[in-house]
This record gives structure tokens, sequence and C-alpha cells, in this order.
DNA sequence: CGGCCTCTTGAGACAGTTCAACCTATGTGG
DNA sequence: CCACATAGGTTGAACTGTCTCAAGAGGCCG
């Protein structure tokens, strides 16, 4: 038996590629000196080119975008054993800012250590593709989520989500974790007044389908919530669905 | 002064790096045997794993999901120039069906050609690697669109967006591109109903911000069309903005 | 204790949906 | 060349999900 790891990007790494243990030695490198930041700090502009990437080692922050009107979008969580800016080679001026939503622990890793450490580790360097590629596919299933399901809807598919990605850090056993996210953040996050998140949220309590109190979540009935939201995990865990080829690839051969 | 490029896909990685002569032939093989498609039609479904990247060389073809309740939600625009699939080598399942929307003219590149030539061509590679944090900036710009715009914003962002992205791949003289796709299609894009769709496109109208008639569009008030969606073009051309440092980086220096 | 932030509740307004009918182009086969 | 079929666009009317504004309740911290 392994031990589990306690550095949660490891152990995320460690779902897509066999890591050695030089690798993981690294890892631990990078999750060394944590700073602590208090909830709802803004660390990066929009427009910002920024130095270094930013590891959560605890808590939540996320990107978001402000509009003029004064509404907030929140496009990204970032959770334990999340790397935001796994780009800077490019030195692109980022899109969104990112902060904390609540207070955190996070290790910053300049970009001559980030860029040393891909170039001596491939498997790294791979299970951070498909780390990136994982993002691409969670954006387009909020691109989905945000377009096509209804308020109960909406909810229920961002708690399955958090569930899913708060248990591969090792932080949601039994169906239970610590969400110390505001409903106005709630709003931000899925397109919706906080009133009606509150109603929402209400909804699905009375349906029995969720115990929230004291910045706890518990899923009291996981599967009601997954029919609810139609919730097809398949996008988090790319390695767990059987490969077959594809129909249009039998014409062009 | 140089010719403008035919080939839509070499426009396009021009934008972000210099290409040498030989690149250029390389990426006109590919551009070479494109067949035939008609409008709607599926080319991928969800959870292939294709064995070819699909160029699009002629109309719009489209990133897809359907849900269960039978509404369809559109994540991503195909248009000519785009390549989709840059991450064979990793053959994972597909997250979203992919489909034609109009008639389109598309190439077929096996994944043995296609990572030869990344293999041998580190400008091309580069390039794609920024075309894929367009993409990614893309997919947060939509659901900033999706969670936090009306509906006549949301229409005169995805217009804009077009416009932008048409003209870098030449199709767009004198803010006038055609525009062949139907209004049930916008609102699977847009996460409206088509009866909404059509009501806000008659806004637009009325107002005097764009023509639609017979499958062209033509913006006749780009600047008011950009303020109404308060249209930041920066993701789509990310070299045009000023670099800055970030504040965050004094801190760690 | 007071002040502040978050959550909760109510009531009215509005944006957007649904359903259904009708209209208009475009294309098809006889 | 007409007769018809079909897909897409347009319109109206009733309905409902969600928003806004506003006020009150509960907790946490200095």
């Amino acid at each position: 038996m392994e031990q589990p790891l306690r550095d949660p990007l490891a152990r995320k790494l460690a779902t897509y590629v066999d890591l050695t243990p030089g690798d993981l030695l690294d890892l631990e490198g990078w999750a060394a000196n944590g700073r602590r930041f208090a909830a709802q700090t803004p660390l990066l502009h929009q427009s910002d080119v920024p130095e270094s990437a930013i590891l959560v080692l605890d808590g939540f922050a996320c990107r978001y975008k402000f509009l003029t009107n004064g509404r907030r979008q929140i496009t990204a969580y970032l959770l334990p054993g999340d790397l935001f800016e796994l780009d800077l080679d490019f030195r692109l001026p980022l899109d969104c800012a990112v902060g904390t939503l609540t207070a955190c622990q996070l290790a910053f890793i300049p970009r001559a250590d980030y860029e040393d450490l891909i170039g001596r580790r491939p498997r790294i360097a791979r299970a951070l593709q498909m780390v990136r590629l994982t993002e691409a596919a969670t954006l387009r299933e909020w691109i989905t989520n945000l377009g096509s399901r209804s308020g109960p809807e909406r909810l229920a598919h961002f708690l399955c989500e958090m569930l899913l990605r708060l248990r591969t850090a090792g932080l949601a056993p039994g169906n239970q974790y610590s969400f110390p996210i505001t409903q106005a953040d709630l709003a931000d996050t899925l397109g919706m007044s906080c009133v009606h998140i509150n109603r929402v949220l209400q909804k699905l309590r009375r349906d029995g389908l969720i115990e929230l109190s004291g910045r706890r979540l518990t899923i009291l009935k996981p599967e009601g919530l997954r029919l609810l939201a139609e919730y097809d995990a398949s996008y988090l865990e790319p390695a767990a669905v059987p490969l077959r080829p594809s129909a249009i690839d039998k014409l062009t051969a």
C-alpha cells in the first residue's frame, strides 16, 4: 500500500501519471514556503504579466472578471493542489484577475524555478499538460452549465464538481467538505443574484439533497444531486472512460 | 509589402510568430485535400478518441454538448483557419461533440503527420501553443458572457467576437461577413430560446447597429455594438496589450 | 455593547420562455 | 413551370424564473 500523499498537487498529478520519488521530492519543494492571505484578497489584476506561478496549498482562490456595470463573473476555482498560470514562458497579459475567496495558503513559484523543473521532469510536464486539458474541458462544462441549466440544476452541478475536485485533493471524506464560500460569491460564479442563490440553496436543503451549516457542506444524496444536475464526471476523470475509435476516422482511413 | 496569405491557418499563426517559407509550405500541405460536408453534419461524438486533427478551410463548425432534456449547448465555434484537437498525443476521449453548422470544407490531418510537423517546425508548434491559450481565454470570455450579460449585450458580444475572428481570417472586409447561422444555432450558442434571439436581433436592427439580410451580416455601427457589449478584444490579440509587471511580484521578489 | 457582514424573507417588476400560429423563401418532383 | 413540401423566420399572448429593492434576523469581532 502506498502512503496517501499530503501534498495536494502531487496527489492530483499522480492521477494522470506515475511519479518517481525524485518527482515527488521536487514537488514537495514547491509546496514549501506557503504564505497566508486573507479572504477576498486580490492577487493579480487583469492584464498583469505575472512572473511566478501560484500553487494553492490551502483555501479557495479564483479567476474572475469585472464588468463596468459592477457585476463580477468568476470563471474558475483554484482549489488546493491547483496551479495558476502554467504558461509563463509566453509572457502574455492575463485575461482574468486572480484573487482569494477564502483565507488561503499560497506558494509562489518563480518563472525560472518553474521552467527549470519542467525541463528536468518530463513526467510532471506531461501531467501538467493533461491538467491543462482538464481545465479547458471544465471551462466548456461551465459554459454548458451557465447556458443550458436552470438555477437548481446549475447549483447542483457546481456542488458535484466541487465534491469530485476536492475528493481528488483528499479534502472531501464522506461526501462532506469545508465550504466557506459566501452566497454572493456563489452568485458571481453561477450568474444569478444572491437572493436567488439563497432560495435555490433552500430548495436543495428542503429536498434533502444537501446540508449546509457553519461553513461545512454535506451531500446527503450524492446520487440525487447527480441526477438533478445531469452530472457526468468524465471531463474530470479522463482515464476512467473506455477508449473507442471515432466513426469519422474510418472514413478518412 | 507582403502578399496577403490565402491559407487562413497560416494567416492566423502569422499573427503570433514570424513564419519561414518552409513553415508556410508545410501549412499549405495541410490545407490541401479538403472535403465537403453539408450543414448540420455530426463529425465526432462525445467520448470519441479521434485519430486526426480537423482544419476548417471554409464554413463554420462547432463543438457542442447535448443534455438529456433535449437542449444543446454550443461551446466553441471553429472558423476557417481553426484547428480542432491539437492534443492528439494524449488520446483522451472528447468532452464535446463536433459538427458542422454550415456547409464546410474540412481537411483531416492524421495524427502521425500532425506530430511529425510539430516536431520539425518549432515556430508552428509555438504558435499553436498560443492559439490554445487564446482559446482558453475565449472560453472564459464566453463564461462571462453567459453569466453576466443581458440578451442584447450577449448577442452583441458574440457578433463582435465573430467580426474580429473572421477579420483575422481575412473574411470580414468592411465590417461585413457571411453569416449563414440559423437563429436556432444562435439560441444554442447564447443560452436563449430562439424566439428571444429573433426579438433581440430585431432590437439590434431597430437600433441601427446591424443589418442582417440573406445570410450576410453588416455591422453598421461597430463602435455602438462594442459599447453595448462592453467588448474588450484583448483576449484575442495578446500582442497588442502593453506589458506591465504585476504588484504581487514585487512582494515576492 | 455596537457595528458589520452574511443570510433570510417578502412583494412587485421584468426579462425571457413556451406554445402555437402564420409567413416567407428555397428547393423538389412531376 | 407549377404544386407542394420544408426549413427558417416572425408574431402574439400567457406564463414563470429570476431580479431588484428593501427590511429584518442572526452571528462574529473589536
